[in-house]
DNA sequence: TTGTAAGCGTTATCAA
DNA sequence: TTGATAACGCTTACAA
């Protein structure tokens, strides 16, 4: 009933050994402890409840068993799965997930980099959506934190690994689909074009269209942001240049819904008069109306994966090196192609 | 260059003073220390590129300043705002946040529970959502550790604070304006009945027709769980049930999709047929086909809040409050009723 | 204005 | 099979 926590000091005193001995049968370092004693220690623990302090632990041992998750925004339907992935698996392991959101900003990006390796996470897993460019992570070169990265592409020598999804691919197998099911002309709505992730999936886009012979027009093809109201004002613009089409792949989920919300007000028909093909596969895409084709991104296996990949680098601190994990969308076909 | 992380003891070599003078400096506790010794130091250290070792301190400060966020799946639509508010207190404060996803299984929250305060979290943030009855936390007594709770009422002694929703008066105010539109015959779709907020807003649910003089049935309300297949369900429940209907309450959005979704294919015309209110008003309720009308619940502000009060509680150990914030929901009103 | 030194709760190296 | 004891890197009285 005492106030202050117990310390292993105090179990010593209580059960007439050592300190040294009582931290290495809560370890179970015990092989060369007599039972006795070793039975005496765990019941004294118990009794006095004791919790080990693992700041104590982690100054000697120099391993925090946390580690960070730095993604844009949590908020946005494509992270949950991810961090949800990435937890399950920390979590197996015994580790814990610090989660910090950035919004895209570079400055929160340093910022949060700085106070993980202040809190000593063994290593970070870093989600960073929208492209910033080349900028090179100040925090990141001073900090000896190992690095794995979803999603997207960076030099540093910190990044010990990434996962990824082969987006070109993706969208290659989207706008195939579409095609194979009879229509001819097809919009890209894209989301932010200098991400990498649009770049791959504009060159599948061009890809599926070439591989049909149908001509690649650059008029069909927009790109803005990753949210729905970009579908929407999207289809407007197309609507105001009297571009006619017959389909629309778009770069996310949400720019679909935009995409279907404009069209459903111009009265066209979905599949009939055009089909459309998001990306992602969010949670909701199946509830809406008309239910949403799609290609699925393998979201919770990416933080999964991630998790693990970074205890294996964890394990092997020898061996530097710096592995991808390249994933398979799949198509998920509902109702809004024919 | 070195490859150790640069200690404070090096620095007060290196600047040739001891290192409390070091510490006081990097902790602007440097009243009494001359403008020379001062820069002398934090040339040093921004040249060495010291990284305090926050391990360390926190042994002897016996603060983190990391708090624990538990809730049940950060993958189910109602949670990330919550996740998302509380991490921008906490960042703004600059606390980090350990994050957890019990899926509603007690052991899982024993677990958590028991880790975080291992990592010695200077507070929790417990969004348990689905009642579990009256089990005792059994980690939670003995642990220390302040928590505030969300959603949800406990009784412990470790509950310094909890942060809820006026449910009673949500679903009030849902009622009063079906009723209002001229709707007469109410179904109320409930989520997990066990739930004190379930038993809230179906209170709030009879207050309503009762001011409105009409008779409340008990074979007008079904309770399942929160999912959009039980709205789904409960529709065609009904409908074999031969009771008509000329409006349904939902027990949160999800079970409003499904509830649309199932009237759609009997060919319902939304809202002029049936009208249609949701509970929380999730991000996609607008992007729906009706938009919903939905009972709106502060899931930012819930989560801010909840680390606002965590961190008051903190700064006053002395005062053992336990202060109660209930926020009121707003009624957002969109295309699912005339 | 600055330095000395104790101590936070562990782990880990030697010795015994 | 166990015990002393020196770290780990920092903060904080108290002295100087």
């Amino acid at each position: 009933m005492g106030d202050k926590p117990v310390t292993i000091k105090e179990i010593a005193r209580e059960a007439e050994v050592s300190t040294a001995t009582v931290s290495m049968i809560l370890n179970n370092k015990d092989k060369s402890i007599s039972a006795a004693t070793r039975n005496k220690v765990l019941a004294i623990a118990g009794k006095r409840n004791y919790i080990p302090n693992t700041m104590a632990r982690s100054l000697v041992t120099r391993q925090t068993r946390t580690i960070g998750l730095i993604m844009p925004d949590i908020t946005n339907p494509f992270f949950p799965e991810i961090a949800r992935g990435a937890e399950d698996k920390a979590s197996e392991a015994r580790y814990s997930i610090i989660f910090c959101n950035t919004d895209d900003n570079l400055k929160q990006e340093e910022k949060y980099i700085e106070i993980l390796t202040e809190k000593m996470v063994d290593g970070i897993i870093f989600a960073h959506a929208a492209d910033s460019g080349e900028e090179s992570f100040t925090s990141l070169n001073k900090s000896k934190t190992p690095v794995i990265l979803i999603d997207r592409d960076y030099k540093n020598e910190n990044v010990k690994g990434r996962v990824m999804v082969d987006n070109e691919k993706g969208s290659y197998t989207g706008v195939s689909y579409l095609i194979q099911k009879g229509y001819r002309t097809i919009l890209y709505v894209a989301g932010a074009i200098i991400t990498q992730t649009a770049k791959d999936r504009l060159a599948g886009y061009k890809r599926a269209l070439q591989e049909n012979h149908i001509e690649w027009k650059e008029s069909l093809v927009k790109s803005g942001s990753y949210r729905s109201e970009w579908g929407y004002q999207a289809v407007e613009q197309f609507m105001n240049d009297h571009v006619s089409f017959d389909a629309v792949f778009c770069g996310n989920d949400l720019i679909a819904f935009g995409v279907i919300k404009k069209m459903k007000e111009f009265g066209i028909r979905i599949p009939d008069d055009v089909g459309v093909v998001g990306f992602d596969d969010i949670y909701v895409s199946s509830m809406m109306e008309p239910a949403l084709t799609t290609v699925k991104q393998p979201n919770y296996e990416m933080g999964y994966r991630a998790v693990e990949l970074l205890l294996e680098v964890l394990n092997n601190k020898n061996d530097n090196l710096d592995r991808k994990i390249v994933l398979n969308t799949e198509l998920i076909i509902r109702k809004s192609t024919r």
